[in-house]
DNA sequence: ACTCAATGATACAATTATTACAATTTAGGA
DNA sequence: TCCTAAATTGTAATAATTGTATCATTGAGT
């Protein structure tokens, strides 16, 4: 089973880091399901070299995630979303306020060169879109199982 | 691929700032294209020696620059001009990438366990926010006067 | 003399580059 | 099957390069 393509967009112009940007974004994704327990990311030398970044801030930032228990890097084998993310991740994750994880949405999209009122447009759109869907057939298909 | 030439002629009897000058002459040179998209510019400090000037300075003229978008300033790897893809590909992907983005935001705001109208709130509340301090705290670049 | 923009000096943070190394997997051959 | 060598993976250390932040100095205009 090869890695999950984990397409990471970065901005080197935003003053953020290019490390954290790639800790927040998996954290992101994982958060989204996009990636799920048990999923293989890149080797830090593959990655590295589709972001066109040297494999040493890949690696920093899989240090970041391995040390808050989000991904498991092992040596020879690879990294790893971690199987059972630990209970203080998912918390953390949840208790992240709405303001801050707002302000970031909205700071990430300025700084892609988008205007306030696109975004509040597109904001719009997507809810009433996700509006529509929930009224059909996806109320409750939000909740993990198993 | 090592960086531009990018010969400059100071005068500095001219009254006009050192700074000054390198910004008007990187943007005369992009608008005759002898700089293009992706060009890499010479380091701060590379440019500074050649010029017998301040690194500083250099440093100044690029943040301005930067500040306009005209080129991306990036700490630990250099600077460039900005990359402006084709018109027609750059709209499409504009709009992906705001969709994806706002899809994102929405998704784990709800997973957060957010009602949509909090979310349209929030973004409403943050939006304005921002756009109040964009009118009074940031500090546009006096120097580049047409 | 004062003021303030321009410039200089210095310390700092992020990234790159290079190299070496240990753990693991993989591939082949005995 | 078992063993070994090569390849792959993450880890680490260090130095060099790059832009950034902050404060000090300078100098021309008033």
């Amino acid at each position: 089973m090869p890695e999950k393509k984990l397409t990471l967009q970065l901005d080197f112009h935003s003053g953020l880091p290019i490390y954290t940007q790639i800790v927040n974004q998996v954290q992101s994704q994982l958060a989204n399901e996009i990636l799920k327990p048990g999923d293989q990311l890149p080797t830090v030398r593959a990655l590295a070299e589709e972001l066109r970044i040297n494999f040493n801030t890949v690696a920093r930032a899989y240090r970041i995630l391995d040390e808050a228990r989000i991904i498991s890097t092992q040596q020879g084998r690879g990294t790893f979303i971690t199987e059972i993310p630990p209970p203080e991740v998912s918390e953390r994750l949840r208790n992240e306020s709405l303001s801050e994880l707002t302000l970031r949405f909205i700071n990430e999209a300025l700084r892609l060169g988008f205007s306030e009122r696109e975004i509040s447009q597109m904001v719009r759109d997507k809810i009433q879109q996700e509006s529509n869907r929930g009224e059909t057939s996806r109320r409750e298909s939000r909740q993990v199982k198993k």
